[in-house]
DNA sequence: CTCAAATTTCAAAACGTTTTAAATAATGCA
DNA sequence: TGCATTATTTAAAACGTTTTGAAATTTGAG
């Protein structure tokens, strides 16, 4: 392994200018800086990280603890986050720790990693109401960037504007004459369940439409939960069925579409469906039959800004100019379709 | 911060007293040790990993990188896998860098961490026969341990005895009869498909079997590939259908029963089906209707040797004293049963 | 008590880099 | 030419630890 003194030795030069000359210091000489950056070239120099982050106090490596609880088990989101993030961390010449964290104490992972004192900062994922992993980190004082936002946030994040999607699905669906339109949720505490129900509920409101408890259900945004919570819906077992259906997300969509096919109900014809989706590889919404209407963002977009923001966040960026909101786009396919005449009243 | 000069100051002591009281050195003085130790609570003091490799040479990062190739669909098994490694070595202080690399170039994301010079050395998974990594990992002198275990291995590894279970299954299949066993394999080039493969081989050598070209079907092992290369071999196309398959996976397995389903075929009535199973939790092979005949490892049971073969691997233990070979349990259930009395003509 | 041996502690160097403050060399201007 | 600037380079300190070799202290035997 050649140092830094090596290259100062064979140059007769101090490690103070080969470092500088390495570095793009304005203050070293043209010529001096083109003998360095040979005899570099020649020598086959790496500068050594850990020196460097010794003295710098940065060590290059994000922190992301992920939970593989039941519910999150083989998660493709995750799957898909994982991998972008390291990608984009990787270009911005950052990497990726990854923690899976088996304690149920959710903290426990994070005073960890940051016990080893190691980490420059944390990537964190599904935030909740009043979450306490950033209630410690902002109490230590550590730099990270959250993937989702709740409520009263005063960090860096990056979210999609879950409530303005939710409101656009629901209007699509009211413009078609809609009236009884439910909405399969995802888990009840997470704040990206919460916007959406916020935004459907917004369209309902403005529509001048009551919604009863049971149109909300809420459970892990699966497919099973898509099948048992969509059976229950289109069996009339709470009174008359919806005519339209919102699906927090592709994977409940697709339990949704396998119980109407057990229930004998047409898509669109009898029942109009819509979802968020994600775009993760394995579940394409246009391979759906029939095709899918989404909202539609694609989970590995979030993963370029959560690593712009983290790198902006080490620079010194003060967090709360570091919030995206991302808007989301519509997409119209063929799950959806006018109300059936016999669907017209409201609940 | 507390750094070790902090307590050495607020002792009058030695740093180098302070560092080997607190490393447990023999030397230092009974009174002292307890001191420092006390000190070093009191002041919540936390060694700086950084400067603690920089001087051993060590970080205790180990990488693991993996392609997101598109066949590899949301894989459970490298979720598994990424958890499970993630937890084990955190038990031994160690940490797991994750990259995922998006370049078709196999080896540039370990050129890439190599020179940041950070890492301590690499896990690897699906080897293939002459693996490009592994040539380069051993010329680089780079500590590496492999899951799985390709021809010629001179390294650390560990390896379930794919060869072993295959001939396990494929007798079990012998005994209840069946001559027309086919195979349903992994992707060609992975070592652990080709053992599979000499295993299923070897049975039917010794039953005095041949093997028709088509009988062995290679490709990625999910559901798609069990499905498709499953309707192919029931649908006579190639000759008289198979009354056994043995399946790679257990998602293959999925697919082949859609596929006996929809030409009309009983399990283990008209056809048995047996498979190999990484036990990951989204698949569970006692949830197949009729449950599943397997060869049962668990994938996270991989993760603890591997764990430990490379912390035994960094303290200087030679590769070829780390190697390990599992064996495999059969678990027989309700997916095979005696061969069809239309069935006993070998091909 | 005394002296050698054993135990405990210390000062300093080392790891590979960056950064500060000071020194030297080069340039410009009168 | 001489002096003040400016451009370039250097030596040394710093980051927080471990380790080496020496020094100081304690212990034990005579």
């Amino acid at each position: 392994m050649t140092t830094l003194k090596d290259i100062a030795k064979e140059l007769g030069l101090s490690p103070a200018t080969v470092s500088r000359a390495l570095n793009g210091f304005p203050e070293v000489g043209a010529r001096t800086r083109a003998t360095v950056e040979e005899a570099a070239e020649r020598l086959g120099y790496r500068p050594n990280p850990l020196a460097k982050k010794l003295v710098s106090g940065r060590s290059g490596m994000i922190g992301l603890v992920l939970k593989p609880d039941g519910s999150s088990q083989a998660d493709p989101t995750l799957h898909e986050i994982m991998f972008g993030l390291s990608d984009q961390l990787a270009q911005r010449d950052m990497d990726l720790v990854f923690h899976a964290s088996s304690s149920d104490d959710l903290l426990e992972p994070y005073k960890r990693l940051l016990d080893k004192n190691i980490l420059d900062g944390f990537i964190l994922n599904a935030p909740e109401e009043d979450d306490p992993r950033i209630r410690f980190l902002q109490e230590r004082d550590v730099p990270f960037v959250v993937h989702g936002r709740a409520a009263g946030h005063d960090y860096a994040y990056y979210d999609i504007d879950n409530r303005g999607l939710a409101r656009d699905s629901v209007d699509l669906l009211l413009n078609l004459g809609h009236r009884r339109i439910a909405l399969l949720n995802g888990q009840a505490g997470r704040s990206y369940a919460q916007d959406r129900e916020a935004g459907y509920r917004d369209a309902m409101d403005r529509a001048g439409l009551t919604v009863p408890e049971f149109a909300v259900q809420y459970g892990p945004a699966n497919e099973d939960h898509g099948y048992t919570k969509g059976l229950a819906l289109l069996s009339g077992r709470f009174g008359p069925r919806p005519t339209a259906i919102f699906c927090v997300s592709t994977p409940v969509a697709a339990g949704l579409y396998r119980a109407a096919q057990d229930v004998g109900l047409s898509i669109p014809g009898d029942l109009s469906v819509i979802a968020h989706d994600d775009a993760v590889p394995q579940m394409r919404a246009v391979n759906f039959e029939p095709a899918l209407t989404v909202t539609r963002s694609p989970l590995r977009d979030a993963c370029k800004p959560l690593a712009a923001k983290m790198e902006a966040l080490l620079k010194g960026a003060p967090a709360n100019t570091l919030q995206t909101l991302a808007p989301v786009d519509l997409i119209a396919r063929n799950s959806t379709g006018p109300v059936p005449t016999e669907g017209e009243t409201p609940w």
